[in-house]
RNA sequence: GGGCGAAUAGCUCAGUUGGUUAGAGCGCCUGCCUUACACGCAGGAUGUCGGGGGUUCGAGUCCCUCUUCGCCCA
């Protein structure tokens, strides 16, 4: 007999062992010969992880989206598939920088200070202490990731990745290098793409201010009056445009005007992209500050004066001799605005202000205000990389889940714009260009150049590094093995199947993913992306750190376990849906988890206690005979269970190498799922079947032994429909079980997803199960004491076996000595009205109230009369039956009789009993 | 400004292609420490499915419109 279990589960003491022994085991690790891709006999089924930045560690957004992950990748590999899941970090370049700036700035140092070489030395040796942290902690949630391909984008295999598609994006001409305003952060100090730098919402200040014509004549004063949000960069002014349509700017077209901070003349030009009805209808160029007027600026062949340092101060920074006064110079942005309009004001020039909101860009890893600025980075022409991404969603080849994503995807797609790769960083992969003194091309190259190919001269190579996300969208392969197409990995698991991730990150890595998978593996890296939707408190703000209401999946695997962690969360999850928690009370967000996993538990003590040490029948070898009713109801129950978990989560791929519609939306349903495992473990196994084995265990014999078999066949097949949520607590108990029905040796982590065994549902139990109820409220309606054993007769009229032969059962689960008759009873007793034309009654001497009964059944005829009026009325109705399908109407049909049946049994009872 | 989406019980959410009397968990009320479990058991209450209009034999589900909220892109 195995160690009593102690009467709560302990997560504590099980989970860090549990997760030894399985990576132990190597049950985590796959074996690409086994992939059918190469010659093995399995499907593959591979997800790589979304890499988390290599300083993170772990908050709830990785719970979440590891938990979905680990779920997907644990019912795959009980389901027999060669399971790969590819864990990594991203060494996150801003970020990581930022941080081992910030400890330098605590030695009251730069990275300047340490030059180059020794600042990224510092960050390597940073890194290497740090930055498995975050995978270290992935095991705490149970994460069933195969460790010996941990990858690191950063590493030297996925750092030849990223040279050789930069140098092939170069050779194909999808790379190239260009002059224009990017976005810039001024604390980050470097540029950002169009997806880091996000818009906020910000109340501004529109400023009207006069520029002067410079040739009006003497007394006349003529103005055009400009509006504008940033009157600092009047001093990048190079000229005012209006819409050559505009009427009544027409006469000064071709006039010039006068910088109203600066004096200097410049022309009022015209160019269609002025917006008429914006402002005064005229506008300010500023060709280096402002996106739009750079565009106009090249239109119009206009100088490009740059006034704002790369630090955001105030400065003749390119082409701007002579344009920043000493007033303003050295301020910053913001202190040279104030500045600005005071000056502007004492001159006269303002005219007036407003209040104006309008989308500002911040920098997505500092909050920085972007600074629009004008330099030389390094662009990926995008639109011939996205017309493979749009067609494979077009053509089913990609799904996207929940659906509507779907639409915003095409749409970045459609309107998609080249991609600033370069990155003013010390920290990330260097720029594969070298440049030579003396030759006018730069050297593109796989291999590190030592001298210049032309002239012999010598090279030096480009400051820059590439955009972190330039590395990780090459994950799906590059974390395989290419560029070595030969790579066993990559032959065998590529490509993967689900991608799974919150939707802030569809641009920035996920479209750019199947984009680089299309470009260099002329595959779609996965054929479904499966979208969930964000950690928030309950008043629904994203968790952050900056707002401090995190919750720290570690403090919650403390508390309550991985499993209570894991089940709250997938059981919460559905489709899109973004998932509510409460950080200052993790007992009621947790709770939930935590005693589904004691109940599970409970359910466990109690088998385990109570089928001793004996051996168990499989229940394979138990005649079919030998079942009793209860048996057959919860064999059936478990096979819907089984068929509903499967259609929540499946099915895992396409058929072939397009999702057909019907599919296309089907599967990974987690809550769902997770309903329908706990719904019959809690409500079916432990509420109805375990009790109806209480007594048949306490007995002897043939009976006991059937009971004991079912139970233990059943339980296994709960545990194993409940493992991918909660793969602790099921596997402690599986490996308490007996041997029975399949079962392997080892671990339930590596044993088979359960099959229905072709047991029918059966409906006579659940008459059992309505008489139990039926008398437990009235038990309840009375107030009987829980020990009171009181009598009850069933009245079944028609068929009756069924009620006869679970006599004993009912009784037992009610306290009641159950007769079975076909007559009602005399006599003042409690009622209630069970379906197929049978009725329960409860002869409750000195205690029934008829004033009572009688309200209650006339209460149930009232409302089963409209029911019925309505049903009937239904029926009557020609358009009905003649447009409805058959077996609507042949529903409508029984139900009518069921409910006749049961209207004249309530008529009558009403009748004799209230008179 | 353009696009997408959401609104169902007090709270968080299910509700596949229109078809039983709209469900679950938590919370709430009543009674129970019944020898697996009080992190539990038994019983119970709670919905004009955001408002209005339409299509249909039939609408939470489809269409239009309004309101409120959210997301993405300018």
């Amino acid at each position: 007999m195995p160690a009593p279990l102690p009467p709560t589960y302990d997560p504590a003491s099980t989970e860090r062992d549990l997760y030894a022994r399985w990576e132990k085991a190597g049950i985590f690790t796959a074996d690409a010969d086994r992939s059918n891709r190469i010659g093995g006999d399995r499907q593959p089924f591979t997800i790589v992880i979304p890499p988390p930045n290599v300083t993170a560690v772990l908050h709830m957004g990785h719970g979440l989206d590891d938990t979905v992950q680990d779920v997907i990748v644990r019912w795959r590999r009980m389901a027999g598939d060669e399971t790969l899941w590819v864990p990594g970090t991203d060494h996150a370049g801003i970020a990581t920088q930022n941080v081992v700036e910030r400890s330098l700035a605590a030695e009251g140092k730069t990275r300047f200070d340490l030059g180059r070489d020794a600042f990224v030395r510092r960050t390597e040796a940073f890194v290497e202490k740090t930055g498995g942290t975050i995978l270290q902690q992935l095991r705490a949630i149970g994460a069933s990731c195969d460790w010996s391909r941990t990858a690191y984008t950063l590493s030297p295999e996925l750092s030849v990745a990223v040279r050789e598609v930069f140098v092939t994006l170069y050779e194909r001409g999808l790379i190239y290098r260009g002059h224009r305003v990017i976005h810039w952060c001024p604390r980050c100090l470097t540029s950002l793409s169009d997806e880091e730098a996000e818009h906020a919402d910000e109340e501004g200040t529109l400023h009207y201010v006069r520029y002067a014509l410079a040739d009006s004549s003497p007394g006349k004063a003529e103005y055009v009056t400009v509006a504008t949000t940033r009157p600092e960069t009047i001093l990048g002014d190079v000229a005012v445009a209006v819409h050559p349509e505009d009427e009544r700017y027409a006469a000064m077209i071709g006039r010039s005007v006068l910088n109203p901070l600066l004096g200097t003349p410049m022309p009022v030009i015209a160019d269609p992209m002025v917006d008429p009805e914006f402002g005064t209808g005229a506008l300010k160029i500023t060709p280096a500050h402002d996106h739009n007027d750079f565009e106009i600026g090249l239109r119009q062949g206009l100088p490009m004066p740059s006034v704002i340092l790369p630090d955001g101060t105030m400065g003749e920074d390119q082409n701007a001799e002579g344009r920043v006064p000493e007033a303003l110079r050295g301020l910053d942005r913001v202190a040279a605005r104030k500045r600005s309009v005071e000056l502007l004001r004492d001159s006269g020039a303002l005219v007036k202000t407003q209040k104006h909101t309008h989308a500002i860009r911040h920098c997505y890893r500092c909050d920085t205000v972007v600074e629009p600025r004008l330099s030389d980075q390094w662009f990926v022409r995008m639109r011939p990389l996205a017309e493979p991404a749009l067609a494979a969603v077009h053509q089913r080849r990609i799904r996207i889940l929940p659906e509507r994503w779907e639409a915003v995807y095409v749409n970045w797609l459609e309107g998609i714009r080249d991609w600033n790769i370069s990155r003013q960083l010390w920290w990330g992969h260097r720029i594969p260009v070298w440049y030579c003194a003396d030759c006018p091309d730069p050297i593109v190259s796989r291999t590190t150049p030592d001298k210049c190919p032309t002239c012999g001269g010598p090279v030096t190579q480009d400051e820059d590094v590439l955009d972190t996300w330039f590395s990780s969208w090459l994950w799906p392969f590059s974390t395989l093995g290419w560029p070595d197409r030969d790579s066993k990995d990559l032959r065998a698991f590529y490509p993967t199947d689900v991608l799974v991730s919150a939707p802030d990150i569809l641009f920035f890595w996920i479209a750019r993913m199947v984009m680089a998978g299309y470009e260099f593996m002329g595959d779609s890296p996965f054929h479904t992306i499966y979208l969930h939707g964000l950690a928030r408190d309950t008043q629904h703000r994203k968790m952050s750190k900056t707002l401090g209401n995190g919750i720290d999946p570690l403090d919650v695997v403390d508390r309550f376990g991985a499993d209570a962690l894991r089940y709250t969360v997938v059981s919460g999850l559905g489709m899109g849906a973004d998932i509510i928690m409460d950080p200052s009370d993790l007992e009621k967000t947790f709770g939930v988890g935590r005693n589904f996993a004691t109940k599970l538990w409970n359910i466990g003590r109690f088998l385990l206690t109570n089928i001793g040490d004996e051996s168990v029948a499989r229940l394979s070898s138990i005649d079919a005979s030998r079942l009793a009713l209860a048996d057959r109801w919860i064999l059936g129950r478990l096979d819907l269970a089984i068929a509903e978990c499967d259609a929540a989560l499946g099915p895992p791929r396409p058929p072939g190498d397009v999702w057909p519609e019907s599919e296309l939306r089907a599967g990974l349903r987690l809550s769902e799922y997770a309903e329908v495992a706990r719904r019959f473990v809690w409500n079916e196994l432990a509420d109805w079947y375990v009790e109806t084995t209480k007594a048949r265990l306490a007995g002897q014999g043939e009976d006991r032994d059937t009971a004991r078999a079912v139970l233990v066949h059943v339980f296994d097949a709960a545990l194993r429909l409940l493992h991918p949520i909660v793969p602790f607590i099921t596997e402690a108990l599986w490996q308490q079980l007996p041997a029975g029905d399949a079962r392997e040796a080892g671990f339930l982590a590596a044993s088979a997803w359960p099959k229905a065994g072709g047991h029918p549902l059966v409906d006579e139990f659940e008459r059992v199960r309505e008489a139990v109820v039926a008398l437990r409220q009235i038990r309840a309606d009375y107030n009987i004491a829980p020990a009171r054993t009181i009598a009850a007769t069933i009245v079944a009229r028609g068929d009756g076996r069924v009620y006869e032969s679970e006599a004993g059962l009912i009784g037992r689960l009610t306290r009641a000595e159950i007769s079975v008759t076909s007559a009602t009873p005399e006599g003042a007793a409690a009622h209630v009205v069970l379906g197929g034309g049978a009725e329960l009654v409860a002869p409750l001497a000195g205690i029934v109230d008829v004033e009572k009964e009688c309200r209650k059944l006339r209460g149930e005829l009232e409302q089963l009369d409209k029911q019925l009026t309505q049903l009937v009325a239904r029926l009557a109705s020609e358009s009905f039956t003649a447009r409805a399908p058959a077996h609507v109407v042949e529903g409508e049909r029984a139900k009518e009789k069921e409910w006749v049946a049961r209207r004249e049994m309530l008529a009558r009872k009403v009748e004799t009993l209230c008179g």
